[in-house]
DNA sequence: CGTTGAGTTCGATAGACGTCGTACAGTTCG
DNA sequence: CGAACTGTACGACGTCTATCGAACTCAACG
């Protein structure tokens, strides 16, 4: 059995159909943002589940609004998502984002460590 | 006289009041990353006229939609503006995005150039 | 002082967005 | 098969937002 959701299609788009309003307006998010750095704090090759997402950024958002986040990061090129039995994994396209626009993945997610700091201690 | 136009306040946010979620959505709005780009690419120190960046753009939207997304950029963080006689002058705050968040905006801007390109050409 | 020019503010409106509950589709396990 | 678990799709609701026109403020110019 190669998909075994086949309803759900994941269909992500290629390195040149992302643009760069949608990736911003995706991280604009902050629960998407603590989504995104979560995935990466982790960042295992497997992906990791939607489910430790949740827990690791301790997310108390409903079911389908994490579903919806997932879509938009999705779609925005942030992320890849493929189904392992009946849970789904993602992981950050950092190889896509890095190479469309190097530097930018980069700033937003050190920023997240020094946003908690003061400016200057 | 200090200050010719006190009616209207331009209170422009410290360094650890700018928010990055804000500068993002800011960012994600096609008409204002193109004003970005605009007061980005003249970058005088004078700064340029908000009738000089609506003409180099080439935007045609009014010019309360003109104003608020002025209003936005700088409420982000991203702009300076200031009253200079009846006309108001705008400039970008690379100094303080970049002490707060480094390599954002270089690849932001860097990538509007490499946006209208072929992936690999 | 009236006129023009530059920008803001104030509604209003239409569309997008975040959130949720419910219903549904697959997978896994007993 | 039925139950539990994981996640999506849909409709609804409230909020935010982009846009505009009209009325306003202030500066510059005559």
């Amino acid at each position: 059995m190669e998909s075994q959701v086949e309803q759900y299609e994941l269909t992500h788009p290629s390195a040149d159909a992302v643009e760069l309003t949608a990736v911003l307006a995706a991280l604009a998010e902050p629960m998407r943002l603590n989504m995104v750095r979560t995935i990466e704090a982790v960042g295992a090759d497997d992906g990791m589940t939607c489910l430790d997402v949740r827990e690791k950024g301790g997310f108390t958002a409903s079911k389908s609004t994490l579903s919806h986040h997932y879509k938009v990061l999705r779609e925005a090129g942030l992320v890849v998502m493929w189904w392992v039995g009946a849970k789904k994994h993602v992981r950050l396209r950092r190889e896509l984002v890095d190479a469309r626009w190097p530097g930018l993945l980069d700033a937003i997610l050190r920023a997240e460590l020094t946003d908690q700091k003061a400016p200057q201690g």
